[in-house]
DNA sequence: TGTACATCAGTGAACGCGCGTTCACTGATGTAC
DNA sequence: TGTACATCAGTGAACGCGCGTTCACTGATGTAC
């Protein structure tokens, strides 16, 4: 590579790590500004134009970064699947690693999962979906749930991956020392994860059509898309 | 109550309205302006500091409302408890009515749950600590699950609670009409506290200490909390 | 009930400030010969 | 290798704009007598 273009690179780097950097003291994304992200990684405002169209563009950048970290962390995981006893700490150790290596990013994952502007959440949301897709897939391939359906093993790793994602601001910003320590985020996300494991080994397949009152979340969903559709 | 004092209520209520309403076009209540919300609600922006002395004071009201509107719909909940067959049907029920009732005030617990203000978002999580405590509680109470410590008891309910509230988001904005049926929130959100709860049932005590793995959580958590010291 | 004064929700103008965006520019790096 | 020109990351100044906050004010409502 060219040296402008190592140096271009470096600025872009310092652009991404600048924000993730000025989110650190709890703001959220959208109430950063150009030029206090500009002015932290040492150009110009209209330096930015070099590197993003917009602050917009800027965040899908921050997603994509994260995002890349995120699966490379679930690769290293899918390469430990052999093991089967303790399964979940193995797999949750490196995830943790994972984040505590890349707090800024998951930080602003964490952060900006639901709040932030319409163009990153829904970045954020097809990243979630691939991910959950991926775990499906792997648990269907895996065959030690062979008595749940594909769409009961949706379902699941839907859940997983919620659980996942919903704990991650816990383990981002630990909480006060006088927690006792089965509460501690990392060790309770463990729990939880094998309570889910638990409950999917004795899920009945029937457990998901037969009950009669099943039609009161179909139907709350149902009006759920028609206010949506007004 | 005063005429004046109602004529002040009412404005205030319309500034709270205002919010949710902005909120609604998918901005963080983090961009929203005074003046902005001042203008929503048809007063002059020096009138906002009749009614709150800043925008954080104001956010802090805002999540007051939701609490309110979430607690008045677990008090019906806990009123409908005695049965025990679609338990978890009934309460999804009375719960996603409260959700359709008020949606603006569920849209901004879902979305500034994680990427409010410190204030903001430290208020919601005292919400949701209350709301889980009051879970764990009443799961003692009701004695179904005399197998469980009470702090497997805890685990559980913030698992519950943490489900509730990362389904919020997707159950205010449903996904396209092509999902199907079975991955509708509504529905999944059933199955999922259905898999909880069988999870829960099986699980037994010495899972939660007798794993030697285990120590791998508590020191990513120790590690986590040495981080945050530094 | 009527009157005289107090209260205070909302007004309208003004301020200084940081914002996003534009523009012509500079000078180091890259390229063609 | 050396030279002449092209590229383009980053500069610095300028702009108009919406912002939060202040202030003295108005006039409807409340209160004391």
């Amino acid at each position: 590579m060219s040296i402008r273009a190592q140096q271009k690179l470096q600025t872009r780097q310092a652009l991404l790590e600048s924000a993730r950097l000025l989110m650190n003291s709890g703001r959220g994304f959208g109430s950063l500004s150009l030029r206090e992200v500009s002015r932290q990684a040492g150009i110009v405002p209209a330096g930015f134009y070099r590197h993003f169209s917009d602050m917009e563009t800027f965040g899908l950048a921050l997603v994509a970064e994260v995002g890349d970290t995120f699966r490379d962390a679930l690769r290293q995981v899918r390469h430990h699947e052999l093991q089967q006893r303790g399964m979940i700490e193995a797999s949750v150790e490196i995830f943790l690693g994972a984040v505590s290596d890349n707090r800024d990013q998951f930080l602003f994952l964490a952060r900006e999962q639901y709040g932030g502007s319409q163009a990153v959440r829904q970045a954020i949301a097809e990243l979630r979906q691939r991910i959950t897709q991926d775990l499906a897939r792997d648990l269907l391939a895996l065959g030690r749930l062979p008595h749940l359906s594909p769409s009961q093993i949706d379902v699941l790793a839907d859940l997983v991956v919620k659980t996942v994602f919903a704990t991650l601001p816990e383990l981002i910003d630990p909480p006060p020392l006088t927690t006792p320590p089965p509460l501690w985020p990392a060790a309770k996300m463990v729990q939880q994860l094998k309570l889910i494991l638990i409950g999917s080994k004795h899920w009945r397949r029937g457990e998901r059509t037969n009950a009669p009152k099943e039609g009161v979340a179909l139907l709350a969903d149902a009006m759920a898309h028609q206010i949506r559709a007004t």
